[in-house]
DNA sequence: GCAAATTAATGATTTATTCAAG
DNA sequence: CTTGAATAAATCATTAATTTGC
């Protein structure tokens, strides 16, 4: 990992000013199209993408009100050791317990940003048209996380091969690691499914080609890279 | 908000089976492209997107996590209860007081799912072109978060109106809100921009076309729909 | 029975914590 | 040590179950 290009953002001096004085304006939680926004123009300055910006917005908030907390946490320990001592002058008696050394700030305040909202614009739930790429196209490239969200509409969803039922405990295990799938695990493996919980009919589920793949690697991948 | 369609997502029986099943079969933290299969498969049963997908995964993680635990401090409580009984039946002394009822049980200490890894797959960074449809296609359709890549090499970036510096501060508050920007505030509004920290050389940074937006709703949006 | 009122589940969002690159 | 990235926990908010009074 040395010559190998970086695995995280390295934000340019300009991208951070700009963010910056974005924040000091007053903004916390970009929306997703604020953000796609704040992309584009910061494009401009260095290679950047979407979930830089947000997880950059959410980090320095984050650590924005950790500071403060610190600072008034300092403070007021202070406060208490000066009031303590000032006590100790006035009344030095060993009665005067009234202050308490712990007092764990336990802060859980949920402290509000009065920027924050939750973006509910209420679009239309129609089911994005991938101008028939299919879904690959969108994986790692357009999504980070989850956002990917792929409607039912298009989705190369594949002429289902006739309802054999398949158990999805077997199937999907093969079907969820991550090394490219041979095709020649066929489509064929008649199983029961979907017979677990859950008190509906019986659904004849059906196995698609897209998730033929090798039984090997049946967990799920779980190195760290 | 009375017929309107529902904000959020209903997920078909046939849908949390498969959801079920796929948890108990061991998986609990599927990365974007098994989020994007996922998707696809249970499309066939009724609308869903990716990120119906990963909340999924998190919330019923995260509430089994929860009743694991609930379980726990329940059968530790009785266990403590049933032991001071018996010592007290053994040992009726007023100085067995070995035994805390309190024990806040704050459980810190992060349980690594086994199942659980980061998807760091090392797709190369290639900036997605987005077959020159812009951004707004992308907000809010493709994209629910920050996800929303959008790479630096697309990107309407428009052939900015030549350095003027403009402040962020304000035209990036502006920029901000929601609402459908005219365009007639026009993009020459003269101002310094980017002077507030970071000891970098000042940078003139452009204003693009692509921002300039209406004086209205300085704030963020704030309404929750 | 049946709708208003409560409560329980659970989808969605935000915040806190942690990991790890540099 | 700083900070980008990722995950877990806490919380909000909406829908479904359930109860309750009629």
């Amino acid at each position: 990992m040395s010559l190998v290009a970086s695995t995280r953002w390295c934000p340019m001096p300009e991208q951070l000013m700009i963010l910056e004085e974005m924040y000091q304006s007053g903004i916390r939680t970009p929306n997703d199209v604020q953000i796609q926004q704040i992309t584009a123009h910061l494009a401009f300055y260095g290679c950047i993408e979407g979930k830089n910006v947000f997880y950059w917005f959410q980090n320095h908030k984050a650590r924005d009100r950790q500071k403060l907390r610190k600072k008034l946490a300092k403070k007021l320990h202070q406060q208490k050791h000066h009031l303590q001592l000032r006590l100790q002058k006035i009344k030095p008696h060993p009665l005067n317990n009234i202050i308490d050394y712990q007092n764990p700030c336990h802060h859980h305040h949920r402290p509000y940003d009065h920027m924050s909202f939750a973006c509910c614009s209420q679009l239309s739930p129609i089911c994005l048209s991938h101008q028939g790429t299919g879904v690959e196209i969108q994986s790692k490239v357009v999504n980070e996380y989850y956002r990917n969200k792929s409607g039912p509409g298009d989705m190369l969803m594949p002429k289902q091969t006739t309802g054999q039922n398949s158990s999805y405990s077997q199937d999907w295990m093969m079907m969820m690691d991550m090394v490219p799938r041979p095709s020649y695990l066929s489509s064929s493996s008649p199983i029961p499914c979907c017979n677990m919980m859950m008190n509906s009919p019986k659904i004849p589920l059906k196995t698609l080609e897209l998730f033929q793949i090798s039984h090997i690697n049946l967990k799920q991948n779980n190195t760290k890279l």
